[in-house]
DNA sequence: ATTCACTATTCCACCTTTTGCAATAATGCC
DNA sequence: GGCATTATTGCAAAAGGTGGAATAGTGAAT
């Protein structure tokens, strides 16, 4: 006999001053309600209702206490139900975490498409360019672009594939030389986007054949916009995304380097915490992005 | 596991972020913890807790409904403590009904007096004769005049006897003749305090010889100083309790008729609703009721 | 007055639920 | 790679709740 229950019980029979109507309400056995307000009363210490086998009344005790309690009852229940609301239907906040590169390009149009969609959820995003923790953080979805983690306190999902390339500026080339293999990376001042800590190391690929480069010289950056624009500043050879170097490539601010050789693959990924189940509000996101990024093909 | 339980004990694991911090504050074992969490979220069908042997952290809906069940919770407790004082301690409200006729004589002054020692106790009252249902009046006290009342519905306590005389007025009495026995007043017209209904029937009594007389004319009042101004009026014979007609004895107004006659004695008494156990303050008060008539000897 | 219908309560056997202890799985730290 | 700690689960014992029938009490109708 629940402590909540009994309350409501109680209730219902103040309500209907008559413990089998408040049975019949309540779809319980009039036995079942003597024994929840008695229950009650026991706990409280206080007799709140006056019975006798004909009428039923309030005392004054009984009547404060009802009147004092039941906004909070009815609060309990609404509490309960908006929850489940929020579960089930799309609506709610959403804490959303990416990188700046991301935050800056697709994201804004994502959300406000989304949320063209879904009128109902709230979004709050924070971009951080590094690998965060998201139930330390208090993140519901992280965007992350890296090799898809092995964390196993996560949930993830992978999105697509993000291409890189070696880039510089024509500048830099032109002063430097341009690579013709992979060695020659040693030779050269590399712009790493990445946290940066440990000497950068740069797997790159020709169909079967595969080299590993430790660069020469290196400046490192954990954003991947100020990266690029070291790189047109002609600071070196960076290592980036397309996505984010495609317009500068466009427009001839940026040159492909060893355009045959490709660094491993990145994965655009989202990254849950730990749910059992997730919330719909976050699963209709993460479909919504991935449609969204196979569409429209932005990386 | 009750529902309100196991909201006290997710908000409490949600504070200490840690199961067995939770079960240690809340003197219970780990175990119960787990389910009880367990239990909540299933009733809510929202996971509220993300949960790694190393850390626990809340979900977005957990930290929702946490902020906002949490003073609901506290909400209720305050209220069961507050309705536990409110009958532990002297305090709260009383709801009294009284006749007239001491509504203006002794109560004003026991009410002051009381809450002069009992500040926190409120006093709402209602002034009504006739013979009220406690419970259906929603009153807490009822002071009545009457012979002990044989209701199983309610609980009464005697105070004291109210000694009853007969009266008339000087006038009335060189008009109409002085009666000198009981059988006299067939032929005077009676006032009766009651609430008239019926043939008004009198018992006197001197001594062991008791007489039973039915009353002539009858004037009829349920209010006892209006019956005694009918009296002062010189309208007819009043039987009334003394401390209506005490000043109005001594200031020759009226005059005792067949003093050595009394009719039976009526009962102050102190009704309350079928209470299994009275509530303190009306315990008090009944108390301090009881001694002030008895110290003062009002009736 | 007495019967009657209805109400709150109690009794009792049955059964679901809960509880604590021990064992298990998982995780971060040394 | 242990080690201590943590959340969880299995299991048997115990507790508590459950409904149906019986009981006592009440107000109204006969």
């Amino acid at each position: 006999m629940g402590d909540l229950e009994s309350i409501k019980v109680f209730l219902a029979v103040a309500e209907q001053r008559s413990f089998v109507a408040a049975a019949r309400a309540l779809s319980m056995t009039p036995p079942s309600v003597t024994r929840s307000v008695n229950a009650l009363e026991a706990r409280l210490g206080v007799q709140l209702l006056l019975r006798t086998t004909r009428q039923v009344s309030l005392t004054s005790a009984g009547a404060a206490y009802a009147l004092r309690v039941a906004p909070l009852v009815q609060g309990l229940d609404d509490a309960t139900e908006d929850l489940r609301d929020g579960q089930s239907q799309t609506a709610g906040l959403i804490r959303i975490n990416a990188p700046m590169s991301m935050g800056e390009r697709v994201l804004p149009d994502v959300i406000s498409q989304f949320r063209t969609l879904h009128p109902r959820v709230s979004v709050a995003l924070t971009l951080t360019d590094r690998l965060i923790d998201v139930v330390a953080e208090q993140t519901d979805l992280a965007i992350r672009i890296s090799e898809p983690p092995r964390d196993k306190l996560t949930i993830w999902r992978k999105i697509c594939r993000v291409p890189r390339l070696l880039v510089a500026a024509p500048r830099y080339l032109d002063a430097q030389g341009t690579p013709a293999a992979p060695e020659d990376l040693l030779h050269h001042t590399c712009i790493a986007y990445d946290a940066g800590a440990g000497p950068e190391v740069w797997d790159l690929a020709a169909g079967a054949t595969r080299r590993r480069i430790t660069a020469g010289r290196v400046l490192s950056s954990n954003n991947g916009d100020l990266t690029a624009r070291l790189a047109v500043n002609g600071e070196g050879i960076a290592l980036l995304p397309r996505f984010i170097v495609a317009e500068a490539l466009a427009t001839g601010r940026l040159r492909a380097v060893l355009p045959g050789w490709s660094p491993p693959e990145l994965w655009l990924t989202l990254t849950y915490p730990p749910y059992d189940r997730l919330p719909t509000r976050l699963a209709t996101f993460s479909d919504f992005f991935e449609t969204y990024v196979t569409e429209t093909r932005p990386m």
